[in-house]
DNA sequence: GTGCGATGTATCGGGCCGATACATCGGGCC
DNA sequence: GGCCCGATGTATCGGCCCGATACATCGCAC
């Protein structure tokens, strides 16, 4: 999940790790609160072994009067490469079971403008699926195991229904929004450009 | 996490690994989906090496007619020790920075009928402190780096702070509740014991 | 009689987290 | 002028937990 976000992240601009960090909880402060640098580095150190990124060391233009007894150890700026986006591209479109789970659809979702029609809806839909199984369980226990449970965690099981129910209804909106071709914010892509200014390409396909 | 929960499930009567994973799937369903087999029995050794739970191998009356030949794998049961409970009363006062995340609160609340009112103050406050600190950043990300964000990646947000809004109001009615003395379900123990049967004992203290 | 789904125990590799360490830089404060 | 402190910045380590996988038994339906 990690590596789709850098990934995503890194196509808009290079950073270095520190403002990877920051506008991953900016992009994805919904789904996480903060990523750990435990797994930030090891992560971009396997992303750069497999190509899918570089490494390109921060390089001022008064570099010559930077002596190396300083050891001075300057910011390490990363790039993504042709290959990371086709990686990119190819994450985006395989959806599986993980796409599906809290985090996982979280992510996809951050860059669904990213990601064709028929993907989206595929996500959605199988989101959708997975909440709606996890509702029902819920349900049953409420239903079928209530007396089995105390006060409090059967408020906890209400709570979490709760969050299901609004989810699917959110869901729906989304899937209805999709299938009719307007996007979140209302607009219809390609009718009515507008004075929008997206920093944002249109998404692939 | 899964300690608190192995700890506090096993307190309400012994049980084999898999049984174990369906109760735990019951009692915090809400919480996460359910807990994987290569969580659960290293956890359950880590336990028992501890001494917090032994293991009281399944052995039927007619124990003498079966013969070792078949290498009859016989289910395991776990039983907590004195050691165990003292342990699992530890873990449930000590409220940490960790009693506060999702998971954490998730599984402290699904055992606040074994949680003394005191402690059960200190995790719900702490609980929405965090929710609030979550709803301000997702408030300023709205708020002041809109116009960075694409339209997917701002409805997520939109829906991450409904739900922190609704969390915190829930939060907010559990706090009242608790300092009325009233449990989740409207009744005021300890003044009408009425028809209810509970199968949990009452919080120590 | 045979296969299949539920029951049941167990391991392995890997992702991610929290704690920790260490270094630089700019600005406020005395 | 000097000092500390919080933000910036890179990095590692131990440990929790997950998904995939393997293997065995039991009851039941077909």
């Amino acid at each position: 999940m990690l590596e789709l976000a850098i990934l995503g992240l890194l196509q808009e601009s290079p950073m270095h790790g520190y403002e990877l960090r920051k506008e991953l909880s900016a992009k994805l402060g919904a789904i996480r609160a903060a990523i750990s640098y435990g797994s930030l580095y090891p992560t971009l150190r396997r992303l750069q072994a497999a190509g899918w990124i570089t490494e390109a060391a921060e390089t001022p233009a008064t570099a010559e009067e930077i002596p190396a007894l300083t050891s001075r150890r300057g910011r390490v700026v990363y790039k993504i490469t042709a290959e990371g986006k086709e990686r990119f591209a190819d994450l985006i479109a395989q959806t599986g079971p993980e796409s599906y789970e809290d985090t996982g659809f979280g992510v996809h979702f951050a860059f669904f403008a990213r990601t064709d029609r028929a993907t989206r809806l595929r996500i959605l839909e199988g989101r959708r699926r997975k909440v709606e199984e996890r509702r029902e369980g819920l349900r049953d226990v409420l239903s079928r195991a209530a007396e089995r449970l105390d006060a409090y965690t059967l408020e906890l099981q209400r709570h979490g229904l709760d969050a299901c129910e609004r989810e699917v209804r959110w869901l729906e909106e989304l899937i209805a929004n999709e299938r009719s071709g307007r996007t979140p914010d209302g607009s219809t892509p390609g009718t009515d450009p507008g004075p929008s200014r997206e920093n944002i390409p249109p998404p692939p396909g």
